[in-house]
This record gives C-alpha cells, sequence and structure tokens, in this order.
DNA sequence: ATGAAAGCGCTAACAT
DNA sequence: ATGTTAGCGCTTTCAT
C-alpha cells in the first residue's frame, strides 16, 4: 500500500516522460495522437495503476454521462422490467443511470432539483407524477428530457408512448372478435394518462361498435385494487361477458375476484384481458390474454430520443409509439 | 433568456458583495459564517438563479454522493423491491443511487471499474455474480462495499444476509409444525450462496430430526424453474407430503405444477412452503405460506453500514443478520 | 466571521 | 503529433 494517493495524469506523464496533454489523449478515443506514444501511455499508467478521474473530466466537460431514471412504483412487474432495460440500454451507450424512486411526489421536485446539479447528461421520466415545472427547469439547463407514457399536454421533451386510442381499439377489438358482447372494463381513479387513456378509448370504441360498456372505477392499477373493484361493483358487472383490466397487475386480481370471490368462470362465464403482459400474466394460475407493449421497443427508442437531443439540441420534439400485440392465452375464447 | 451560462459561485460573490469563499460557506452546512450574511447571499444566488456545480464541489472534496448499487435479476419481484427501497433509503440520506444491473456477469468488472473513476462514495452489492476482484479494488480505494446475501467466503466488505442455517431450520419447523413428515426441497442450480444455503440447512434440519428429505434440482430460480423441476421429478417427490420451494418465485411454479399440471390439491395432498414473501404469494390464485424476510430491515442496516465504512474506515468488517417471520396462509395446515 | 490565494485533476485552445 | 498555457467552479487553509 505504498499508493494512498490516487495517481493523477501528471504522475503518467513523467513516468512515460511525455506532457499531461499526451496522456489526456491517450485516454481520449478519438484524440489526434500517435498510436506507439498512446501505447506507452497506456502501459505507464497501468503500472501505476493510474485511472481517468471522471469528476475532473467531467469539470471540464460539463458533461457527466449521468441519466437520471425517475421511476414510480417501482416494484411492480412492468416497471421493473422497463427500468431494468433502460438501465441496461443506457449503460451500454456509455452513460450511467441515477435511478430515482418517486415515493411520495411531494419531495420529487426537489430531488429532481439537486439532480440538475450533477450537470446530467439527460433525464428519463416513467414516472406518474409529472413534475411539470421540472420539465421546464431541464430544457432552460439543456438537459434532454424524454417522457415515457406521460400526458402530452404537459410541457415539451421527447415522448415515446402507447397511443391510447389504438390500445383502447385493440383491446376492443381483440375482446370482441372472442365473440363478447356485454363489455366492462376497469377505470383506475389515479387518473394515470397512458391506463384512463385506453381504457376510455375501449368504451369508446365499444360505444362507436354498438356496444355498451360499462366502466368501474379502482382505486389505483395494484392487484387488490383490480379485485376490490370487480367485488365491489360486481353487481354492474354481472351482465358482462368481457372485461378489460386495463393493466395486468389489477387483471390479475380481477381474475381472482371473478374466480375465488365470486365464483365464476373465465372464459365461460366472462372473458377477461389485461394490458402489458407481465411475466405473471403467462403463470398457470392466471393464463391470461393480454396486450404486450413492446418495451425493450420503448426503451430504444428513448435512449435513442435523448442522444439525439444531446447532439443536436434544437431537433424538434419528438412523438413515438410503440407497437402493441395482443397475446391470446386462456382467458379468452 | 439572458442567461445562457449558468452563474457561478462568483457571480453570486459580486452581486452579494462578498467573496467567493463566503458563498460557498454559505452553501456549507456546518460552516462558520454569519447569518445574516448567509440569508444575503442565499437571496442573491435565488436571484440569478445559482446552484452548487456539484461536479466542481465533488472534484474538490473528491467525493460524490454517488453509490453504485449492483443488482442482478432486476426484474424479479424480490430485488424490484430490494432496489426500491434501496434507493428510497440511500436518496433519503442525500446519496444518489447508481443502479447497474448485471447482465451477463462478463461485462461486469469492465463496468463496475468504469464506476470507480466516479469517486463513489459505497457501493452495495445484492447481485449473484460476486465480483470477486473489483471488491478489492473497491477496498484499494477506499470505497466502503456492503454486501447484501453474498457467499462470506469471498472477500472482505460488510455484510447483511439471512442466516441459511437459521432459514432452513425455520422452514424445517414450519412445516413440521403443520404436521409434514415426508420433506422435499427444491435447490436451484446457479448455487445462490443463500438460497442454496437455506435449503441445504433445510434438509440437514429434517435429517437431524429423524426425517427424509427429497432434494430436487431446479434450473434456477424462476417461476418456470421452479414449475418444470416438479413436474419433471414427481416421481421422486409423490410420496412427499410437505415441500420448502427456496424462493417465493420458484414456488409459484412449484404450486401450479402440482395443481394444474400434477392435479394435486394443495395443502391437503402436500403443503408447500415458500421463501420472501413476494407480493404474488399473497395473491389469492396462490395464497402462499412463506417465510417473510425484513427487506426494510436489510435495506437499513446497509446503509447504515456504509455509512459507518465511510466516517471510520477502520471499523471492523460487520456481519448482521435479516429477521426472519413465517408467513402462514393457505398452503400450510 | 471574512477574504486572498492555492489548488482539486482534468481538457482544450493555441502554438510549434 | 506534441507541449504550453489557461481555465472548469468549487473548497479550504491561512491570514486578518
Amino acid at each position: 500500500m505504498t499508493d494512498h494517493k490516487r495517481p493523477t495524469s501528471f504522475d503518467v506523464a513523467r513516468v512515460a516522460g511525455v506532457s499531461r496533454s499526451a496522456v489526456s489523449r491517450a485516454f481520449t478515443p478519438g484524440a489526434s495522437i500517435n498510436a506507439q506514444t498512446r501505447e506507452k501511455i497506456i502501459a505507464a499508467a497501468q503500472d501505476i495503476g493510474y485511472r481517468v478521474n471522471t469528476l475532473a473530466r467531467n469539470l471540464q466537460t460539463q458533461e457527466s454521462q449521468l441519466v437520471a431514471v425517475l421511476a414510480s412504483r417501482m416494484d411492480s412487474p412492468v416497471r421493473a422490467r422497463q427500468v431494468k432495460l433502460l438501465t441496461h440500454a443506457l449503460i451500454k451507450e456509455g452513460y450511467r443511470p441515477l435511478l430515482l424512486t418517486a415515493e411520495s411526489a411531494s419531495d420529487v421536485p426537489r430531488l429532481l432539483s439537486s439532480m440538475l446539479d450533477y450537470c446530467l447528461s439527460g433525464m428519463i421520466v416513467t414516472s406518474d407524477s409529472p413534475p411539470d415545472a421540472l420539465i421546464e427547469e431541464c430544457a432552460k439547463l439543456q438537459v434532454p428530457v424524454v417522457l415515457i407514457n406521460r400526458d402530452p399536454s404537459l410541457a415539451g421533451g421527447d415522448r415515446v408512448q402507447i397511443d391510447p386510442k389504438a390500445a383502447g381499439h385493440l383491446a376492443f377489438d381483440t375482446l370482441r372478435a372472442a365473440g363478447v358482447q356485454r363489455f366492462a372494463a376497469i377505470l383506475p381513479q389515479d387518473k394515470t394518462y397512458s391506463v384512463a387513456g385506453r381504457v376510455l378509448a375501449f368504451q369508446a370504441a365499444a360505444l362507436h361498435a354498438g356496444f355498451d360498456c360499462v366502466l368501474i372505477p379502482s382505486e389505483g392499477q395494484s392487484y387488490d385494487a383490480g379485485r376490490q373493484a370487480v367485488i365491489k361493483h360486481w353487481d354492474q358487472i354481472s351482465h358482462c361477458d368481457g372485461i378489460f383490466g386495463a393493466t395486468d397487475l389489477a387483471t390479475c386480481g380481477v381474475l381472482d375476484a371473478l374466480r375465488h370471490d365470486l365464483g365464476r368462470s373465465v372464459p365461460s362465464d366472462i372473458q377477461v384481458l389485461g394490458f402489458d403482459d407481465i411475466e405473471q400474466a403467462s403463470w398457470g394460475s392466471y393464463n391470461m390474454s393480454s396486450i404486450k407493449q413492446d418495451l425493450e421497443g420503448q426503451v430504444s427508442m428513448a435512449v435513442a430520443a435523448m442522444r439525439q437531443r444531446l447532439t443536436d439540441p434544437d431537433t424538434p420534439a419528438s412523438l413515438q409509439y410503440q407497437t402493441l400485440t395482443p397475446v391470446l392465452r386462456g382467458t379468452t375464447k
């Protein structure tokens, strides 16, 4: 342990017999430097255990490679998967994902605000609480912001989202094709843009096709919310033969309510369709038909949009829709 | 948009009519500065939209508040919850969690190595692949490392973990108390220290108490692994009346295999016990008895250990066990 | 309590 | 291609 202090570019320069700029160049990908010199420097660096101090580099370049990922309900299956894919993609591109899990919406602003001091390379928001003013602040500071499934009525930033209309229609078409005639859908009361959007679109599609569609409110998007909603409002939907669950998580609850609490048989008494295609939907006890959103695609679009804005801040704000695919399992005929 | 450039402490100093040192002190919690001066400075800062540049501060203090969180299988329910709690705890303590999801174990070293250049305040590893050499490197660089449920035979760092022996015994006692006589357990072949440890301890406890215990291998810890393991090795366990599933995720698969693939009835034909108490265990279709690990406690111990080592690097390496609680539901009598 | 001055370790213009 | 010279924006002795 002779080295208590990290060696600096100065040390390497001395050992390799070059200037500090040379050292810097040796560690900068596209720099103009002789291949031999570079090797010599790298070797010297290896030797004394030198590594570029990112902090210093960042200060100089005013760029940190840090990308804030703002996510709520981190332990829900979709979000967990989303975050996983997002971090992979970011890391692969050389970024460093800073995970900010929004607990109470109230402390998001302060938190995010403090993050800004890190000279973020970007920010990806997949939270529910759209920190409106914050987005503006980011824009002001030239920090690219990508919004995943956020309400488009809110301020700028690039967007990647599900087309609520398309989603609702696809859900309707899927159930209709399975023979459903009397529709119902769960409408979570926490008013998440994307979720509420597709449920409303689902209803609209049904009405437009000349069918009725009962909307029953749920406390939120959790398993329990779905389960309780069905139990509580059973009288309103007992005549229905098909129900759209808005999210798979809630739909698992819907299924359990139907089968275990209400003693219905799925799909013979009533058909059920979820949304997201989470892992649990494919589990034996549920075997749930769902609509799969392409999370991989979503994530790569988001990262690409960020990168694009980073290279050219004047790119017009983009809006991309991700693809949706029905996955038919045992809860539909 | 008159200000295209972020204001610096210099600007604040000029506006407030003080020196840059004063500005620095105004933004440093315990600094010796007159309350009035501080207010004046804060006001001026507000006015021109100044915020401390964390990058510069970090460079100076040689400390980022960045904590690397290394996690694998991010989309499994336990891990997702763990990461969520971890990030909350870290953020609450003023740290910034950098999420590194280990995809292929091969690129972990490079990744982590590059992270070290950020002058990490700490590292929390809850991954499966214990990046042995890396831990040493961290130690060398004085970066506190906390290992959650990692093999204790590996190099230093503070540890928070389940006591495998205690876990195995508790599982055995729980099933035994429910009347089980012929035991079986799933043993995932990916040799995760904590999981394999408790399964082996479970078997040891059974043998020690004079009961037999069949161990059946599973491909891993996933739902599918559990399900397939039971189907494949059914002949070996068909005579058993109690099975310990090692992890809840796999145990969901075990239950579905038993009920849907093999037509058994749980708990009358055979009782089932999981481990972790993930959310899905409580879902109606599973209603699974399990052993709950105290994730909140685990996380706060981990953060505390990190903080402790940060303040006093010479603290002897700590080892803490988290509490375990049986949660009895419908898959045991 | 405050200010002056000296870095923290690096990169980037500008010469050569 | 390489070295020289300035900073990046902040904190921190050291005086006062």
